[in-house]
DNA sequence: ATGGGCATGTAAGTAGTTACATGATTTA
DNA sequence: TAAATCATGTAACTACTTACATGCCCAT
């Protein structure tokens, strides 16, 4: 049944900002380190019943029937530490786009064009959000607002990465296309 | 037992460019993909074996005895043609440095200076090796290796915005350690 | 002849997703 | 009062890793 070390350090550190329901819990995984982090349902509450099991988080009075929030204990503020502390090990890369790319020639061209500029426009709107986010976070007094910004700085490098990278690799499709017929580039470039 | 379609379809790719073993297969998915890609013999074999089993790959004459190389059936290039079509599905994102420093305020400031230098330092190495490989890549008249450039471009940009962020980062860290200390940030400053 | 690299495969376990079942509370 | 949302949990499944067992072939 896992309920692995990860993601009990995602669990502790939520807990760690304020005591929150399960389902809450999963809300501010979501929004707040969705770009670098994610958990699922499945995950979380097996997690939460395994914390509770060993006192690292204790359950305090319902808010309403059937429901619980969950508060982190001295022992469970001292297994954070620990495990923030541990090195962090490097998930298994897995980017779909870029082996679909090495393999372009099986794909085709224009199919290659199309994920390139999926990838732009995902990194555009991404580089949007973040800046938002910055400039909310850069008026922020809370003692762990410099610490979020680091993350959402790691996501606006990131998308602008993406974007400088798409931009980069549609010169190289198009120089393909113009060696292999320069009558298509040229309508292309003209539309 | 599993054998996803995305196991398939990194070995079908492979399996494309040259027949090989098992063996290879991984030392060239690990060599070629490593920076975008991962797969484990516990995936590799079971794939290989179903993959033979659908008529998509075919044994060839054993090099040495116990050992045979896979070749790809028309079928199989058709196969990875309609997988390479497919939209690409979104890894789910885990990177256990952001998390930690989301949590920072716990970790302590000092830890996540070793966090952001030794990202720093990764991110180094990995733009000289990518520049290494994009030089060979482009002199290579191979007709594949345009588009394997651009998995590699897409290494080099993220290397380069990895060590942007990480002197950026550090910058922040600097700024806490001066409203918190302003003596230890000289210290550090003059070190 | 033996140690290291090539080669194949399996078994046991861990991790993670998805879909489902259930029910309370709020809001339109 | 119906629908949406909040809330908890489980079961079945898929994916993946690691360690192990086995043996061939080449170089020293």
């Amino acid at each position: 049944m896992a309920t692995s070390d990860q993601t009990q350090m995602a669990v502790l550190g939520g807990l760690s900002i304020a005591p929150m329901t399960g389902y809450a819990l999963r809300e501010q995984i979501r929004d707040a380190l969705g770009h670098f982090w994610a958990e699922s349902f499945g995950q979380i509450y097996p997690a939460l019943a395994a914390l509770e099991h060993d006192g690292m988080i204790e359950r305090q009075s319902a808010l309403r029937a059937g429901s619980s929030t969950f508060a982190i204990t001295p022992q469970g503020s001292a297994r954070l530490r620990d495990l923030l502390a541990e090195a962090p090990q490097a998930a298994k890369p897995r980017n779909g786009v870029l082996l679909r790319l090495f393999f372009g020639r099986q794909l085709g061209e224009e199919a290659c064009r199309r994920l390139v500029e999926d990838t732009r426009a995902t990194a555009e709107a991404e580089l949007a959000a973040m800046r938002r986010i910055r400039e909310e976070l850069q008026t922020d007094t809370a003692p762990d607002a410099p610490y979020i910004l680091l993350t959402v700085l790691a996501g606006e490098h990131a998308a602008r990465a993406s974007l400088a990278w798409a931009d980069e690799a549609l010169g190289v499709l198009d120089g393909l296309a113009t060696a292999a017929s320069p009558a298509a580039t040229v309508a292309r470039e003209h539309s």
